[in-house]
DNA sequence: AGTATTTTTTGACTTGCGTCAAATTTCCGG
DNA sequence: CCGGAAATTTGACGCAAGTCAAAAAATACT
């Protein structure tokens, strides 16, 4: 878990009692197969899906080709910013890849939340600002480095990704051809 | 202007006196030489540099090869987001391209305000969220588009930056060597 | 103006990775 | 445990874009 993660939480567990139910009420838990969709390309995001168990992942599909942009374990939040944003329709899938166990958290009411509570708000910024920092180091990563070093780094820092999802979709995470990634693999292990 | 700036801008503008006079407190002008830097590798950013005259940009070095991740111009603004926000030290350059004049908010004071007025605190996140946007839109360009492309998208989205930048730090931006730029110049127009 | 220096263009060659196609392995239902 | 589908690997080949090098054009310097 990275640090900027860990002041998160640390704000999340020093919120006091008042506002973590008043959260809570605004959490409803829900369940989707394997193989369904959380959100499709023209509808509105309008939660955050807080991953409980289970892998999702989030993808666009430019010229016939899925694009997989990030993939979701415990813990982690699915979102498609910008249509959350400006509650305007995406592009984007999120698809639970095994039986999943999500919190919604709603919009309105996580924004009537915000709005009450300037420590919610605060959390929320963090969030945010991670997910930008956490971006900027996807650029910088697909700027400097090759698909090799790519995958490298991904069995390094999500070495879940690797070991778990099939070469079809780690491909497209990493953006290279599933070819180019089997040839990486055996070359490399 | 895009949508979301708007948006920023309708909400700076509804601030109320009281704020606007509080927040201009913790303004600082500042002039740059062309050439000179406004932060460097190793220091901590402590501050937005709002562009009020001229050009800026933001680069790092990887071997030995510098990549240009972003440009400003009027009103722009420009700041390390990981060291601004953990307030460690970061990696990159921010220089001035031409003469600059730039408006100073310092973080220290400008976190006050934030947690003195919801409003501030809301237009802190919106400028987050509107940088992640931007991240995210940047690194879909990348995985989507070939350098022709790229650069007919630059020409489209930010005519200036073709215009008025050496190539150097155009293919640095665009993330090409400057030969294919050329190149790719000599063809397109 | 004339030379030096930087910037941009052009050319020849190399290479990483994509595409298409076929072979092989893994997975699974009956 | 076997046959068929899906996933993965392997091979042959092409192309976008990088590198190195030199020419040409633009800019600066005295």
């Amino acid at each position: 878990m990275n640090l900027y993660i860990k002041r998160i939480k640390d704000l999340h567990s020093r919120l006091d009692t008042e506002i973590l139910t008043a959260l809570e009420e605004a959490f409803t838990d829900k369940r989707f197969e394997k193989g369904s969709y959380l959100l499709r390309p023209g509808q509105i995001c309008t939660s955050h899906l807080l991953i409980k168990e289970g892998i999702a992942r989030k993808f666009y599909i430019h010229q016939d080709r899925e694009i997989t942009t990030e993939i979701y374990f415990h813990d982690d939040v699915a979102i498609s910013l910008d249509s959350y944003i400006m509650q305007n329709p995406g592009d984007i899938y999120i698809e639970a890849l095994t039986e999943l166990e999500v919190t919604v958290i709603d919009y309105s009411r996580f924004y009537s939340m915000k709005s009450k509570y300037p420590e919610v708000m605060m959390l929320d910024k963090m969030f945010i600002e991670y997910y930008a920092v956490w971006f900027e180091q996807q650029l910088r990563a697909f700027q400097t480095l090759n698909a090799t070093q790519r995958y490298l780094k991904l069995l390094e820092k999500e070495p879940q990704v690797a070991q778990l999802l099939p070469v079809t979709i780690v491909a497209s995470y990493l953006n290279i051809s599933l070819e180019t990634l089997s040839r990486i693999r055996s070359k490399v292990s």
